[in-house]
RNA sequence: GUGGCCAUGGUGUAAUGGUUAACACGGAGGUUUGUGGAACCUUCGAUCUGGGUUCAAUUCCCAGUGGCCACCCCA
């Protein structure tokens, strides 16, 4: 606080890019919001777990995939003074996976539901929905391949949405198979693109030999005719596949969430298998669905259309989270087996950004019915111990030791809007009293200091 | 990474190629250490950084940095 050398200009230190301070009233957002999709976590059975902000780099590099945007570009590595490559995290599920096989969960019992928030980073340029340092909660369910997990995971994530406000909320589902059936889909959208090759966007054109299924992600409108022609994954899912993609939308239904089968979400990272799912706040009307592409037997007969819209385009809004099934990414990090397993990432801040959120408090904050006034050096001496005697009754109270004036503090409960005064003066230091005073009435009455808590309890 | 717009006290705004950069809010102190929403007074506090043009730059130009936004990708 000196201000002394204020003429020579010193250089202040300053926030990073993209990470910001998190203050106040924003502060209590994201502590209400946490508590409240913790609560409701917990209701559907999840644990929380929280794993450290710095991890080795290969947990990702071989756990999301050496060739993701995630990988390849937007991780803050380091290396530390014992030469270890590390990196702050970029996402929770990978992390989840190594302290699931680190701490030997497999023989817990099964499944082992998992839900975790806090910091995560990446390292690429601050815009809209994205910063480099974000919040997100998610949830994970590991050791099962049931459809009744992935129903579970997404119904949790829906509520906790809609218990923050949201309403119009879209999922985004697709299945992107297996090891059975992926492999064979990606040759033949290969195939099909090589054929279009010279029509293609210069990122299309790579991707078509690093990874095909992202073709599908291009939003190129150069690439949109080809890409309306291409063949879809859902159709060429194998038997389990398709019964357990089936099975999943049968759930949804029963759960009555409205969901859009979005042939071309495939999302960027490399351990998805079978489901994946992208949650967006609808703030336009529908996205015309176009000529509809071959549904899936799924749907089965009679139920469906009235709840089901499908489209070619859609992400017109920002995800507010998404997530998938990852069967195969315990073997990826070198488990012998595989574990099956699915998860959700909710952007908190995203959340925060929609038309519907409803800030949320947390449970730590009090609403003082009682503001302390002290008056004097004797007073002011004993003020922390009245203070204490309140705390442990529970009591919660507003103050501002450090003013002097009871002009300043009074107009200070004043402000606050804190329907009574406890005035501790120089008088009634030496008493053992304290002044409790209306402030609507104006009216007051001395107490001792010994029936103070009691007496409050009974004002309120 | 690439591109666009932007950058003045803590906050929100104003102004200017030329003495002292204006206003509001805010903070601190006071009028008033013993009874409040007010008023008044005093005070704190800024031209992002570095180069260039110029007699003179906060103003014009360039670069950097940061912010907002878009692409890429994602939460």
């Amino acid at each position: 606080m000196t201000k002394a050398n204020s003429s020579a200009k010193k250089e202040v230190p300053t926030s990073v890019k993209g990470m910001q301070d998190i203050i106040g009233e924003e502060s209590y957002a994201y502590s209400g919001f946490y508590e409240k999709a913790s609560e409701i976590a917990m209701y559907y059975g999840f644990k929380p777990i929280e794993t450290p902000i710095l991890e080795k780099e290969e947990l990702f590099t071989s756990g999301v995939g050496q060739d993701t945007d995630l990988v390849e570009k937007e991780m803050y590595s380091l290396k530390t003074k014992g030469g270890d490559h590390l990196v702050m995290r970029p996402e929770g599920t990978a992390p989840i996976m190594r302290a699931y096989i680190e701490h030997g969960m497999q023989s817990w019992t099964q499944p082992v539901m998992l839900y975790y928030k806090g910091p995560f980073f990446r390292h690429e340029n601050p815009q809209k929905g994205r910063t480099r340092q974000f919040q997100s909660f998610g949830l994970e369910i590991l050791g099962t391949p049931k459809a009744i997990a992935d129903a579970t995971v997404i119904h949790t994530t829906m509520i906790i949405l809609k218990e923050a406000g949201l309403q119009n909320l879209v999922l985004n589902i697709n299945s992107i198979g297996d090891r059975e059936c992926r492999p064979k889909y990606v040759k033949e959208l290969a195939n099909y693109y090589k054929k279009h090759l010279s029509e293609l966007c210069v990122d299309c054109k790579r991707r078509v030999k690093e990874n095909p299924l992202r073709l599908l992600d291009c939003k190129n409108p150069k690439c949109q005719v080809i890409k309306e022609g291409a063949p879809s994954s859902v159709t060429h899912l194998c038997d389990e596949c398709r019964s357990h993609f089936k099975e999943v939308l049968e759930y949804l239904e029963a759960l009555n969430i409205p969901y859009r089968i979005n042939n071309n979400l495939v999302r960027g990272l490399d351990y998805y298998s079978r489901t994946v799912f992208e949650i967006t706040e609808e703030t336009y009307e529908d996205v015309p669905a176009m000529e509809a592409e071959e549904k899936p037997e799924a749907k089965g007969g009679k139920k469906g259309d009235k709840n089901v819209k499908e489209s070619e385009i859609v992400a017109v809004s920002l995800a507010l989270g998404g997530g998938g099934r990852y069967d195969y990414l315990a073997k990826n990090l070198g488990s012998k087996k595989d574990i099956p397993a699915i998860g959700v990432g909710l952007g908190v801040e995203r959340i925060f950004m929609t038309q519907g959120y409803k800030r949320m408090d947390p449970r730590i904050i009090k609403h003082p019915k009682v503001y302390f006034i002290q008056l004097g050096t004797h007073a002011k001496m004993r003020s922390l111990n009245i203070i204490e005697i309140l705390r442990n009754a529970r009591i919660p109270i507003a103050q501002s030791l450090a003013k002097d004036s009871l002009g300043s503090q009074l107009s200070a409960a004043e402000k606050n809007k804190i329907p009574y005064a406890i005035i501790f003066g120089e008088k009634e230091a030496i008493d053992d009293t304290v002044i409790v005073r209306d402030m609507n009435t104006r009216s007051q009455e001395t107490v001792k200091i010994t029936e103070l808590a009691k007496y409050v309890k009974t004002i309120k």
